[in-house]
DNA sequence: GATTGACTTGAAGTTAACTTCAACTTGCAC
DNA sequence: GTGCAAGTTGAAGTTAACTTCAAGTCAATC
């Protein structure tokens, strides 16, 4: 609890490797805290890091910030979470990388039947038909986004 | 090259399983082509169908509509594209399918030593390091994105 | 105690991929 | 030949996830 063990927010955009503006945002949106100096400035703890590693992991895994939110608050408030806390948070990641893994091999399949027959037929094709997508991959499946590529926040 | 193979843009839209906004939308971009009727309808001939499938499915791989502009821009305008033609892009899939399943395995594997270890350290965790997240998927890859759970434009 | 670089806020801007709107025109059925 | 559903356009709105900006404040150093 020593101050020394606070950090500033070009600090912590720094070793986080996010922009100070986001780390702002993110505040504002909930999904980060930070305490105040007396004249109004942020200072975050060593803990912050963690969740901003879960945070850019749970990005790269396609959740919206939404999502991250209310996983997050699932973190007790009380305590400074425990490898027990992340460790049950990770552990429901697992089922959906297999899910999204599952669902990009038989989209991979599909295709290779594509190329065997060269169809590319929206009747039949599994890539493309509209009825297929919302049916193969339900409704609430997400797989990795665009977020994956972007340069993380440099100078 | 009957008339009545013509299809009118609603036609199309449910067919396609696109919003006739998007439809347009496409056009604009320079995805799709429409010939017009003397007053200025958009009429499309069968083929958008097949370019409207692999539009979807690009979508549902991660591809910008940029991307998939200038794949699309490969095929021969002077001739009706054919299997051997789709068959070509489709194959360029393929690795690209490959390279995101191998990310997506890495990432579970990743998070199977994060949950033994319990870590999600920022140092070490390949799921959240920002510095690994760029080295280890590079600059030019996407995933699945939140597209792919978007349901098809219906009525 | 003055300098100055880092920090603060709220508001507005950005990008992709569309959708919505208003105002007007076509085209097919009767 | 008329009625009206369906089509047209350009402009503006939407959403997520931020960034940028302007105008001003803080805090660490000299």
């Amino acid at each position: 609890m020593k101050p020394t063990d606070l950090m500033t927010v070009s600090e912590v955009a720094q070793r986080g490797g996010f922009a100070p503006s986001a780390l702002r945002y993110y505040e504002r949106e909930g999904l980060l805290h930070a305490t105040r100096t007396a004249g109004g400035q942020r200072r975050y703890e060593r803990g912050v890091l963690r969740r901003l590693a879960f945070i850019r992991a749970a990005r790269n895994v396609g959740l919206s910030l939404e999502e991250i939110r209310s996983v997050l608050a699932g973190l007790p408030e009380s305590r400074t979470p425990n490898k027990a806390d992340w460790t049950k948070i990770s552990r429901a990641w697992h089922g959906r990388l297999d899910e999204q893994i599952q669902a990009l091999v038989a989209l991979r399949d599909g295709l290779n039947t594509c190329i065997g027959c060269g169809c590319l037929s929206l009747a039949r094709c599994r890539m493309s038909n509209p009825s297929d997508v919302a049916a193969t991959y339900g409704a609430g499946a997400r797989y990795l986004p665009p977020a994956a590529r972007r340069t993380p926040a440099g100078p």
